[in-house]
RNA sequence: GGAGAGGUGGCCGAGUGGUCUAAGGCGCAGCACUGGAAAUGCUGUGUGCUCCUAAAGGGCACCGUGGGUUCAAAUCCCACCCUCUCCGCCA
């Protein structure tokens, strides 16, 4: 949420910002009109207000003294109805200013390439090299199939379509990738652990920036609950409505399964694990002073980065442009991952600044050395997404017999295991 | 799921319709005292919105949340949420 005061003030930068992501204004317009005409009549009904309470004190005075106060009750009966319209008035339009505010994405930071579409990103820099492969590398469905480690049939038929499940060693793989990421995050990289509700209420789904925008994408489940898309929201919201009470910064880390409906996106990637409607993802997230996001920010990329790094695995960074930024950040980077069998990149990991946009909504506070409080800026980033990282380290590792060759840095968490075979190990 | 108790400022805790402008304590900050400290004393100490060119200063709202009653609500009424205790069910 952008702040009312910034829109008022500088209204002519917020209408750039926008128009940098190729946003539309129909939001911003509607809540300078409203802001305009709220003020107006908070004013006049807080003048009443004054009246009936100036007024009322004086009747308490006068009642103890045994004095009649018929008329003047009467009149200010009248006064408390034009106050309860007026009141009314202004709850319908704060409503509406809310609800629109909550809908003005956040400003691309100024760092950003221009452009309004994934053709403007940047490459920021690439780590290691396409394998060079004596045979045609194949997909990782294919690969997988032949090691028996997925079932999609069973599960689309307990289930539906693009929900994976993972069978022996590759159950095994999931695991152990999820216990690599979080030891290493943990123990050298400084985050906090945390395993939170994989359910979240309205409130916070609106507080991290999911709601009320992108409620077709998400799995809304009885009692007016979510299933998380992504650990982001669990993990932000632990400070919802909180003045942090540790020094800053905190870093906190989870692993989650996600849940999305990619409404919208059916027909696209429909093969394997890599559009699904559930994954495993290793997240963090930082709280942090808002002088120093930025540089937060590349220490956060540079955590993800060593996760790839560590299983010695091929990938590129990119600086997002401002038309393809998420709602919430003002800036990001994607990390994809070389996927030989898919001749592609594969997102794994987003890591975002998001200043204060989500603190804003979800009231995420700290005191400042001076005493006051002020909104933290919050950052995150995948570190990162399973099915993927699964997917390429399948399709990379593929040898010309169908065994996979796994990283060295996930044997320990293999129990051991250097390489999966069809109906068997080779440790 | 059932019964009961409770939710008040950074924290503890008083407050059952009218100077509540929320007592008192703890904590914190400043000052005084001191060679320095402790102890003690004094003073101050919330958030949001709004008016004002700004500062200074006004005003409004906030006692779990949302409604209602009343000239007036922390206080009365209704609904909901959460916490604790006991019972039931359960991995």
């Amino acid at each position: 949420m952008l702040d009312i005061k910034i829109i008022r003030e500088h209204e002519e930068v917020v209408r750039q910002g926008l128009a940098a992501r190729g946003a539309p204004t129909d939001f911003l317009d509607a809540v300078v009109a409203d802001d305009r005409q709220r003020r107006a009549l908070v004013t006049e009904v807080e003048t009443l207000k004054n009246q009936r309470n100036t007024v009322s004190k004086q009747i308490g005075v006068l009642k103890s003294k045994g004095q009649d106060t018929t008329e003047t009750q009467k009149a200010m009966r009248e006064v408390g109805d034009l106050i309860n319209q007026k009141d009314a008035e202004v709850r319908d339009l704060e409503a509406r200013l809310k609800d629109n505010l909550l809908r003005i994405p956040n400003l691309p930071h100024s760092s950003l390439p221009v452009g309004l579409d994934a053709s403007a990103n940047v490459v920021v820099r690439t780590f290691g090299a396409p394998r060079t492969f004596a045979f045609q590398p194949k997909g990782h469905v294919d690969v997988g199939e032949r090691l028996g480690i997925f079932d999609f049939a069973r599960a689309a038929r307990m289930t539906g379509s693009g929900f994976p499940l993972f069978l022996g060693m590759g159950a095994k793989l999931q695991r152990a990738l999820i216990q690599f990421m979080l030891d290493l995050h943990v123990s050298e990289h400084g985050y906090t652990e945390m395993l939170p509700p994989f359910v979240v209420n309205t409130a916070s789904m609106i507080g991290t920036g999911q709601l009320p925008k992108m409620a077709e994408d998400m799995y809304h489940a009885t009692d007016d609950l979510w299933l998380i898309p992504t650990a982001e929201v669990p993990v932000t919201n632990y400070y919802r409505d909180d003045i942090i009470d540790r020094p800053l910064p905190v870093y906190m880390t989870a692993y989650t399964p996600c849940f999305r409906r990619e409404a919208g996106s059916a027909g696209k990637e429909t093969r394997g694990i890599i559009r699904v409607h559930q994954f495993d993802k290793v997240e963090m997230v930082k709280f942090v002073e808002p002088s120093t996001s930025y540089a937060e920010l590349e220490t956060l990329l540079a955590n993800a980065e060593d996760v790839l790094k560590r299983l010695n695995l091929h990938y590129r960074v990119l600086s997002l442009c401002t038309g393809d930024i998420s709602f919430a950040a003002a800036k990001c980077y994607d990390i994809e991952l070389w996927a030989p069998g898919q001749n592609a990149w594969l997102e794994v990991s987003s890591c975002s600044n998001f200043e204060s946009f989500q603190a804003r909504r979800a009231n995420i506070r700290y005191r400042r050395p001076d005493g006051k409080v002020d909104f933290v800026h919050t950052l995150n980033g995948s570190g990162v997404a399973l099915a993927r990282l699964v997917v390429a380290i399948l399709e990379n590792g593929q040898e010309a017999d169908g065994s996979v060759t796994l990283p060295d840095a996930i044997v320990p968490y293999m129990g051991g295991v250097r390489r999966l075979e069809a109906g068997g190990v080779i440790g």
